[in-house]
DNA sequence: GTATACATACATACCCAAATGTATGTAAAG
DNA sequence: CTTTACATACATTTGGGTATGTATGTATAC
């Protein structure tokens, strides 16, 4: 059997994205070989080449086809993006948090960019994306922060840069740390308490600057 | 010219597991072969071959090189570690910042072991190790939380182990964004700011549910 | 003190499995 | 009849492991 209908070829290609997302988990990319993918999908590398132009390339469409939906509501909004406030950046980071814990497929490729895959050579546009998405966060972040501020919500003196670099930090760590142990913790639950708390501890005013005068801070 | 003296061999296993971290940082560690290191640190894969068993080897010479000295210490205070008050914690932390930003070698390590390396197969190891400092931290972390709950430092309240994890959480996520573009603000600093902004938020006995209640959290 | 014997610290050379890329074959879809 | 969607076959490269060569350090005997 050869020549499949273009429903068919479409449904090979998302099979072969589909395997290598497995693959690649399990043996890291590098690690892996395009034979292998095609062995567990049940096909040949002549498949693989027929759709993707080599291991690199089928790697970007498997990326893609996570990180490109998610931009894409990004860029749907477009003005709410830059003007959210901070309640509305908390149920983003939130849902954000959710979704990793309810959809496999997101975890698994979140897997692959974080711990299976070297930011080196071709690769590296993986570390660029990661970076330009927490500087787009920090970004929309600070503004929502200085937002709160002119509010009254949070006091003046806030160092709206540092707090936001903070927050961003904190979702990311969990996030990161949450991949390490997967069911170590309840991710959404953490996460809410834990961007709360930070978020209190903004609204409260440092008294004096207990930490750098040698008191003890708490 | 060849058999050296014991100094000079010693010398020459040094040689090699520093430019084995400047090749592994440049290239990843899957990417890179023994004939690459060899050929920068001006030797051939002979020598490498006589001083490690191969590249794995050499790759955990290189991670403990760095690691065994840092929880040796840990191992000389035996009874502290456990013991520890949030400010001791605190300065703990800001001192890996620290070094950090100022031990370049540390730095690259580092940067290895997150973003040039594949959690997979033998190189499980390095996850495991994360995993298992990080899941000491918590602990430590937990301890010095309920300790300054008892102290009536920290209200009664307190969930310590969400506390623990978010502020391990904050600190990796800190870490890892600085690594992703060194430079991008003052990792010690920044630290300094968000830790203490944390803990008045954990002092800080949350009014009602805002949250889950639906309302504004700010 | 010197000769001998062996270990050490590499360099060189060879072999082999595996992975990539490409070229070609082929049967059905359009 | 041409193109598509693969499978198959082949050529080339590459890196790892290992075996071997070799010059020197070092210990011991005498």
């Amino acid at each position: 059997m050869v020549r499949r209908t273009k429903e068919q070829a479409q449904a090979t290609r998302t099979l072969i994205l589909d395997t290598a997302e497995l693959v690649f988990e399990q043996r890291g990319v590098s690690g892996t070989t395009l034979g292998e993918i095609a062995k567990s999908a049940g096909l040949t590398r002549g498949a693989i080449y027929w759709h993707f132009d080599g291991k690199s390339d089928l790697f970007t469409a498997m990326m893609e086809r996570v990180t490109l939906p998610l931009e894409e509501v990004e860029a749907a909004q477009p003005f709410k993006g830059p003007d959210m406030t901070l309640t509305q950046m908390r149920a983003k980071f939130l849902d954000l948090l959710r979704n990793l814990t309810t959809d496999a497929q997101l975890a698994r490729v979140f897997e692959i960019a974080t711990h299976k895959v070297e930011y080196v050579g071709e690769m590296s546009a993986v570390r660029a994306h990661r970076l330009s998405m927490r500087n787009g966060c920090v970004a929309d972040m600070e503004r929502a922060l200085r937002r709160s501020v002119r509010s009254g919500d949070l006091p003046k003196g806030l160092h709206a840069h540092s707090a936001a670099i903070g927050m961003v930090a904190l979702f990311d760590g969990l996030l990161q740390n949450w991949m390490l142990d997967r069911g170590g913790f309840d991710l959404t639950r953490v996460g809410a308490r834990v961007f709360d708390a930070y978020v209190r501890g903004l609204a409260t005013p440092a008294q004096g600057d207990l930490a750098t005068s040698g008191r003890r801070v708490i």
